[in-house]
DNA sequence: GTCTATAAATTGATAGAC
DNA sequence: GTCTATCAATTTATAGAC
């Protein structure tokens, strides 16, 4: 415990959020490890020294997610009655989508992205888990639907340029409104 | 005209649909002409012989979306107040997701596809045009989110494999109740 | 931990035979 | 109109000096 601990992982977490950024503009396939340290100002060499292959640093963006969403269900599962849980899975994933929005970007829409989640059963795992609780026993057409557009529409939202300029509480209240015109 | 015109554009056509299910498996920058031309079974030089470019492909592909929007847009400037020409374009969306489901797809969520539509000022004008006839004069912020989810919802719901076993007619039905209930 | 240098494979794209 | 062969550039990834 000599080392000071202040700056232990200060590169890789620079990394990660120079990846994200460049993963949002252009894609996963579409961002190169030259392009992430070139606009960080490392080597090439720096970037795979924290990151043994282009799939483990996403793995390590996608982790926090899988984190946040075991949180969520051991909380949905805690409440009583169906309505309560669902309750908690909307809220849960508007914060989380307010708390990481490039990240829940990437996650749905870049196929690099959703083969690393079919990679990772923990993130894969909860995802089916969460859907299943919105979309309830013996769901109609309907409700299908809705679930299928609100999950695309709200992880997309928050790097939606059209909301960029909206405070986060009013974006925050406008989802959960959005949320349950769809789903409750 | 003494050629038949049969086969007229058929390598083409069979490239373009090759190429579309390519982009929506492994996005835009994740799938080369090589792996186009394999699944074809063709030399990578017959996919240049008729697209100069991977751009030009890529063009190809969104060109019909935009001939839609462009007539989209001219039946809704000719519909009468404001309330009917939201109809008729919600319609018209709805229509073209389900007429070109896996186009709808990559052009929302492939960056690669997002900055060949800006390059099509065309398409790009259209768009926006669509995106404000939505929006309305003045929207307010609960507007603003309904409509970006529903949007980025709506392109997305068609290639979602949940909704992939229901029949055309209950998607279309439910899609235009999605949307009513967002945005009317 | 960061760098330079390099390897091996793949990319978009072109030339030219048939 | 389709092919083989090839190009220069770029990709992921590694080796090894400092």
């Amino acid at each position: 415990m000599a080392k000071p601990v202040g700056r232990r992982g200060e590169t890789r977490e620079r990394i990660l959020a120079t990846a994200l950024d460049l993963f949002v503009e252009h894609g996963v396939h579409g961002t190169s490890l030259q392009q992430i340290a070139d606009r960080l100002g490392v080597a090439k060499a720096t970037v795979y020294h924290q990151f043994a292959t282009k799939d483990a640093l996403i793995q390590a963006l996608v982790q926090p997610v899988a984190d946040t969403l075991g949180e969520l269900l051991t909380r949905a599962e805690a409440a009583a009655g169906r309505e309560a849980q669902v309750e908690v899975v909307i809220e849960g994933l508007v914060e989380m989508v307010l708390a990481r929005r490039q990240i829940a970007a990437v996650m749905h829409g870049d196929p690099a992205v959703e083969a690393a989640i079919r990679a990772t059963p923990e993130l894969a795992v909860r995802s089916a888990k969460v859907k299943d609780l919105l979309l309830g026993p013996d769901p109609s057409p309907s409700r299908r639907v809705a679930l299928s557009v609100f999950n695309a529409g709200l992880m997309l939202s928050g790097t939606d340029p059209e909301l960029a300029e909206l405070p986060e509480e009013i974006l925050r209240q406008e989802l959960l409104g959005t949320a349950r015109r769809l789903l409750v």
